[in-house]
DNA sequence: TATGAATGAGTATTCATTCAT
DNA sequence: GATGAATGAATACTCATTCAT
């Protein structure tokens, strides 16, 4: 990948995860990249492109945040990891949560599924715990770190910290 | 308040509801009310302006559904009512609390204290059942609401009515 | 129709009829026509709604200058007045003329119907001086007096009018 | 001239002939041809360039295609010909007879002396044949021919055959 | 109050062309 | 000879907004 390319990628991403798809002009991840406007296009053909290529870096990152979550053994672990995941991510990569949080609501790019595997497991560990309803409680911590993660990248983490050890001991983890 | 305005608010409230407020234009918003393009600046000086007066109405919703849960004065009856607020929302009203969430995204017109008053009432009431932290049960439990609105407003109420069943029974509600 | 519309179709044609079509951008009609560029977008639509609306003009000239060649009773005067044709167009009106032929060659333009009645009214001509292929009469004077037109359309009538003559002869009307 | 080269030309021939010189793109064209654009540009200069050395063709082809008719020392067979020119060209070679025939209404590209020797050596038949006009039938003659073409290119030969049995029975060829 | 003509700045995208490799 | 990255100007078209009526 050329440096351009990336320069546009990650002027696009900054924009986008702040001020969303629509309200960022082609023109001005341009001139933020310190490109040509129509390199924009050579690259990646047109804005819904250039979205689609930071989807795709989204998501592998996304995948590599929930691995040590998917592959925790000990069901009290899996808990802990989930409840800790908003907290762990890197603040350099916040842009890419936020985007991909405001595009929740524009139903071309939401994709429910994402989290189905994080889901799946925390299911697993209730029932593992002896949780009476597994899957509704999986369901309902994932909301949590659902809410959790979007107050974060809202606000910032320091006031979501007091809210963590609550949760940690509330699940006896 | 005239026939032609009303049909205007009504307009852009589908729209920016469905599509978002940058995605729609003014002269969308004028040829689905009826209307000329010039009237709706007439009215609402600018198209920020057409916004805020949703947003009052939007508001003024959100006090009436809330008012409820707030002069409840049984604590079991609050937390029962407050899991059971996202599926009383009438779905003819749907679009005013899309919009809602939608602008949660946008920096200018989120207002996080919309929700104080419930929250203090959420806290009052797990205060007088005897919780041991009933500020951050509170923040949780409003947490969970909001997920569980997200998710109505975009697949609908059918999928989620299990989870209250769960929810209030988790809460012995 | 307004003043502005008016100066945009007549811009419009001008320049379309001497640069033709996809070399006239709609930039240059907007400066030529002294109008704002996004006029010609809200009273056409598109830039080829603009050439459509030129070209109904262009059909409704067609149709006036044909007139007194179908209505002629007599089959000689028939002849000459088809022969006289390209010269009794005014000049004023040339740019509709080399639009219409410019606009041959794509394909989408093209109706090789619009001179139909013509050569019907020639063969019945032909048949009534006793030709005998009066159909292919017709269409052999139809393309004669096609590419005289082309002619006068591209260097003037001037150099024409002896060949006039000669046909008149030659068809003895 | 290397194969690249030659890949430019027949891609470039091809769609200058379909679409219009104006409305090809020069990477349309480098993509037609398997090529990078700026080979293009590396061999031809520039557009223009490339439209030219096309030119160059054609013109070479027409003093091909023209030869057996100016170097025929029998009148009549001379006429005869020439009615049956345009039905002598290779479907092959359509587009570059296409590409000739729309340029004729781009100024810069009309030359109309390039068939200057063919209506002198009609002229001189017609002379031969003691036609009272010869230059004027000469003309008229090569306007007919131009016409057929014209429809031939258009709409294929099928069409037009009946036409020219017509005429040479007219001249008696 | 309401319209519809009009605008100027902006939008995504395309184009012919250059240049380092 | 050939590529592919890069550009700047242009293109068709949209937008929010103004204004005379």
């Amino acid at each position: 990948m050329t440096d351009k390319k990336e320069k546009i990628l990650s002027a696009a991403l900054e924009l986008f995860a702040n001020d969303g798809y629509n309200a960022t002009s082609t023109s001005r991840i341009a001139k933020e990249a310190g490109v040509s406007e129509g390199l924009i296009f050579r690259h990646f053909g047109n804005k819904k492109g250039l979205l689609q290529a930071i989807m795709e870096d989204v998501e592998a990152r996304i995948g590599q945040l929930l691995a040590p979550v998917i592959f925790e053994e000990e069901p009290k672990k899996v808990i802990r990891k989930i409840i800790e995941l908003p907290f762990s991510i890197n603040p350099s990569e916040y842009d890419y949560w936020r985007l991909q949080f405001k595009l929740k609501w524009e139903q071309e790019y939401n994709n429910p599924n994402k989290m189905k595997p994080l889901i799946d497991k925390l299911a697993w560990a209730f029932a593992e715990l002896g949780y009476e309803e597994p899957e509704k409680e999986a369901v309902l911590l994932n909301q949590v770190i659902d809410s959790i993660s979007t107050e974060i990248l809202r606000d910032g983490k320091a006031l979501q910290e007091a809210f963590k050890a609550f949760l940690l001991k509330k699940y006896e983890v």
